[in-house]
DNA sequence: CATAATATGCTCAAAATGAGTATAATAAGG
DNA sequence: CCTTATTATACTCATTTTGAGCATATTATG
């Protein structure tokens, strides 16, 4: 069995949330994603990242998934004599350290994709987008019913609902119409910030299996401190979800599910009335299965 | 920057369903998952990929997606000079083809992993696994409570329920216990046919998958013919599930969702009344989002 | 013609969801 | 102190979605 020689890096996309607006790691002053090679030393690729991740930041990674594997030939920067295979992870870390000179900084997502954020209702920088891509279905005449139908779909035009979910398919979408162009590229317009080589696709990736995660793991508490209110918690999913969410019904959902404790003592810095502080109950972790089967399971 | 050099291989876990068992394509007569060296020549992982199999199988695959990258130490076997990367995907094809001698072949999940099928009841294997298991979390005085619980919860042991998706925590698991053991180790009783090298623990990562999937994409559609009876399809969901369902209530729920469109003819050989025939409607995939949302939204 | 085996239609209570209304508790401005 | 703004929290109510079954329809077989 022959085996391909390549070289590996590992890529990763951390997430933390303050002050409501959904942040990622980087480096080279928001350039592009920490990464770094996958050593002989390392146990395993998750323990390969956690080490230079603890190493290149102050942070310790709470929540660590692995998110994809890439190796296109033609979107990455080739090294001499061999491919390059991107293995990224999506970690979330609970506080932001204030950054020293030349450390990693913390950017918001929506700086790099500004069409995600939905919480204002449908982001201006919309219009622009949806007029380009209008030239671009148009552009050839074979394939614009399919095109426009893809569009229509990833960004809810035409009658479609937005999807939150979709963060990668529109970014690839955009990508394959020539509207965002990385590092290097001329950019037109507001098509958010470019990164280096295709982080800006592997950071789209990660949002996008944050986005799906939250809704069905309760990981959204890895991002939160140790007590909180739930209308704190309420916007941190909104931050990550890109829309607002219905306050009274979010809460429903969150107690009903046992989620959370109350910690007893309350927090008065809100604005009105004071809110009832909450913790995250670890025991719900071995307890229920927190997503049950969605099949009609017969009893027997 | 620099860059680790690594073998890279890809693996593949090529599903299909016939006679409502779920098989997988394997090499070397049942021992191996059939896998190939990424080369310089591929295009993507994905292109790199779709190009062998073709090549190796007459089955064309519809759908393929990444599994997951392992790259761990202790578990592979090591090449001299550098770390084995392998990066798996999950494929589902239509038919099995009869297979030539030295052949790929298929064989059934449940051989490899026999306490996974639930379809009628609680399989026997399960009894042993469990009073194995029951040595295992008392022999270690120290962490016993936490092997206990983490026992429980993935075999749905004390009144925990059986959670079908749990595939990967429960070979895990046993595999943590020195209850399966991979080719070349001894191996007492049945606990599933073992596999080379972490070939079988690659399988548990695409059941496990498969099973999560089927629950809100509708994947099952690339493994069934061109027509079937919602029976068919329910047999289907079932083998991979490996649970049995209440078939009323999942009928309505495929209707519902207008997944499927009667094709007109109907299926006389089912040995009761005839059933209809139907057939995937391709394009709702186009039309609705398929998942909803899940979060409580606000309608501003 | 009865029996077995499946297909398909329908019912009904319980649970979950979407969209509010109502009330409580605080701070700030006058 | 009273009014207003702001947030918290409790409840309501119609609608949908589930879970669990009963009932009837159409076949093939003995």
């Amino acid at each position: 069995m022959t085996i391909g020689l390549a070289h590996a890096e590992l890529i990763a996309v951390l997430t933390a949330v303050t002050g409501n607006e959904p942040r990622v790691m980087t480096v080279r002053s928001g350039d592009a994603l920490p990464s770094g090679p996958f050593e002989l030393g390392h146990r395993t690729l998750q323990s390969g990242l956690r080490e230079w991740v603890q190493e290149q930041t102050a942070h310790p990674v709470g929540y660590l998934e692995q998110l994809y594997t890439f190796a296109d030939r033609d979107r990455n920067t080739e090294i001499l004599g061999g491919r390059t295979i991107s293995i990224s992870y999506l970690g979330l870390v609970r506080e932001q350290a204030a950054p020293g000179a030349g450390q990693p900084s913390w950017h918001g997502w929506y700086e790099y994709l500004p069409w995600e954020d939905h919480r204002s209702g449908r982001p201006s920088v919309m219009s622009q987008i949806v007029e380009r891509l209008d030239g671009w279905i148009d552009s050839e005449t074979a394939r614009c019913d399919q095109r426009r139908r893809r569009a229509d779909f990833a960004f809810g035009l035409s009658g479609a609902a937005w999807n939150e979910d979709l963060v990668l398919q529109r970014y690839e979408l955009l990508y394959e119409a020539g509207l965002v162009s990385e590092a290097g590229c001329a950019q037109q317009g507001n098509s958010g910030r470019p990164m280096f080589a295709d982080h800006r696709r592997i950071l789209a990736t990660g949002m996008a299996r944050l986005r799906a995660k939250i809704k069905y793991r309760p990981v959204v508490f890895e991002l939160m401190p140790e007590s909180f209110t739930l209308l704190q918690l309420q916007r941190t999913v909104e931050a990550l979800a890109g829309l607002t969410l219905h306050k009274q019904n979010f809460r429903r959902l969150i107690e009903q599910q046992d989620l959370v404790e109350e910690t007893g003592a309350s927090e008065s810095e809100t604005g009105g009335r004071p809110a009832k502080l909450f913790r995250f109950r670890h025991a719900i972790l071995e307890e229920r299965e927190l997503a049950g089967t969605k099949l009609p399971l017969s009893r027997n």
